[in-house]
DNA sequence: ATTGGCACTCGGGGGAATCGAGTGCCAATG
DNA sequence: CATTGGCACTCGATTCCCCCGAGTGCCAAT
């Protein structure tokens, strides 16, 4: 009874910091939320979570707010909530009218960020992998060739080369019909192999390394390690929660791409369907006073899309627009 | 003799002020700035700027501070100042290693970002409408076809569009080859008329009419409007000069992408090499305190890059950065 | 046109006093 | 043993007040 109660009051601190932004007291907390209980017996529970960890007083004379451990706790012990109808009509109509990936992903993002009111990050789908279907070589300029490769799963990559001046017109469409025949149909994994060959059998020079190298970059390279992100401006919103000091951190590391990456990809590999990661537990100095909440999505769970906002955040909320953009963004790249 | 000291006057003030973001007073700036006038004088100079609502001052006894006619004022009787050294050095070291152009566009912003530290913009490069170099049409999934089109400039477009799925393989072999004829070798504006008239040779049925469209807005459309920013987290910098409630809006606008592409464009009419519009000038609520600093770049000077910061910047070097960064990145863009 | 003098204004800084929300502890109670 | 009412105590925030000083406008003198 008491452990179960003592949750509940966690519960309600957390709520109520939430709202208010301002540390919470047995006082107001016993005439509030309908705990049934004095304030005495809530000040007790409180002076025990205290000793766990899970809220501090900033002040001798202040309430109690939770810590980034009290937000954990009050995070798994969270039963998974569902999205109001709105919001889901909104995901609905928001999305389906979108005309292809880059769209999706932009609208996606910003929908997020609006249903979340925080920042929303998407990284970009994972490719797939898929075969060769056609690798173009087209010569622009004098001395340069641009080669195009298009997969079989819709993706297009491009990569620009140099020939030198020793390459000829006819030679020149000898190159792009052989390159193009080599390559197509094989699986990425083939792929440098048969343009390595290919290359030897022009007798190495040069530019058929260049050419050969180009179009094993643009097969296995891509948009992979890319992220969008929308609704900066949340992280200003007065009553956002951050502090005016903390946003430029923030801002940061948003730039910073590589580092939101590793960020995302450490929490790809915690397998529950919504993950959270708070303040510390970020292990970055810049977001030490911010949370994540990020959701796996599309084929393979390989991407990441996610909320990022400060401690003091709406977890079941967020969580709950995550999850459902994350299995609504499932379904539309899933099918394409 | 008068007047041109007034000008001094106003540029010391406008100076005063950027360094310290405190209003100056006749005291203190006839100590500093050796103007070998008296505080008194200061005093009636000040008055007459006051008169043509060049500076106010904020409460009774304060110094005076410049007005966004002030800092226009200022920033027109400015004799154009060149960038130091090792900020030239800077630029070329940081731009000459780019691979490509997405990577010198991205590099670019950094780097004005971080010479100017204010928000850097770049307009991408305007496409240079080069003729239809290749069209290639690829089936991807059961009812779907990859439109991609590569122009004589080096762009590579793609759009994807619905088949139905009454086209077999041998049909879909035709479509793309007549595809590839009818628009090679066309200027953009040449495509429309050829790709309208193959879809009426088709029998006008809805795939064809997709497909035509799809290469047309392929051809036209394209990354013309897009823009790039780099160094949000200046906004927050302290002393960066934002009021903190100065700055949701600020993220807004660059998130608002056609707002600011708008303000670029009316910008990129202005005739002159480098353009300023202050504050309320921007005619943008959001903006309203903030400065944009532009200069066009690249063949026919049709894009733009610029930086963002607050009225209260350093003008002269931010105009210097912008102009240097204009200079180099024009030589790149031209010579590709 | 410039300057020194002078009275005036008023924002900001630095205490001192006060308020009140919130706490910890303890004894009483069911 | 959990709960509760009572009570003394703490201390951040608010308010008030006062004073300082930077800065001003105006005027008479040069």
């Amino acid at each position: 009874m008491t452990e179960e109660r003592r949750q509940a009051v966690l519960r309600a601190i957390v709520d109520g910091y939430v709202a208010t932004s301002e540390p919470v007291g047995s006082k107001a907390l016993a005439a509030q939320s309908a705990l049934g209980v004095s304030p005495a017996t809530i000040r007790n529970d409180m002076a025990m979570l205290e000793e766990e960890g899970l809220i501090v007083q900033p002040h001798t004379s202040a309430g109690r707010i939770p810590t980034d451990k009290g937000y954990r706790s009050f995070v798994d012990h969270l039963a998974a909530s569902a999205l109001g109808e709105p919001h889901k009509r909104a995901i609905t109509t928001f999305l389906s009218d979108a005309v292809d990936l880059n769209d999706v992903v932009e609208r996606s993002v910003r929908l997020l960020s609006q249903l979340t009111r925080q920042v929303a990050v998407i990284q970009y789908p994972a490719p797939r992998e898929g075969a060769v279907r056609r690798v173009e070589v087209v010569r622009v300029g004098h001395e340069r060739a641009l080669v195009v490769v298009v997969s079989a799963d819709a993706r297009v990559e491009q990569r620009t080369v140099a020939l030198g001046n020793d390459v000829n017109d006819e030679e020149f469409e000898r190159i792009a019909r052989e390159v193009n025949e080599a390559a197509t149909g094989l699986a990425p994994a083939a792929v440098d192999g048969a343009l390595r060959a290919w290359a030897r059998r022009q007798g190495q020079p040069e530019w058929a390394d260049g050419v050969a190298s180009a179009v094993a970059s643009a097969v296995h390279g891509g948009t992979i390690d890319r992220v969008v992100f929308a609704g900066t401006s949340n992280l200003a919103r007065v009553g956002g929660g951050f502090e005016a000091d903390a946003i430029g951190p923030v801002l940061d590391a948003l730039e910073e791409q590589v580092v939101l990456l590793r960020l995302l990809h450490e929490m790809a590999g915690d397998a529950s369907e919504v993950t959270v990661r708070i303040g510390s537990e970020t292990h970055l100095e810049s977001l030490s006073r911010a949370s994540v909440v990020a959701a796996p999505y599309g084929r393979d769970s390989a991407s990441l899309l996610g909320a990022l906002g400060p401690t003091r955040m709406d977890y079941p909320g967020t969580m709950a627009a995550v999850r459902a953009v994350a299995r609504y963004l499932s379904r539309i790249v899933e099918a394409q």
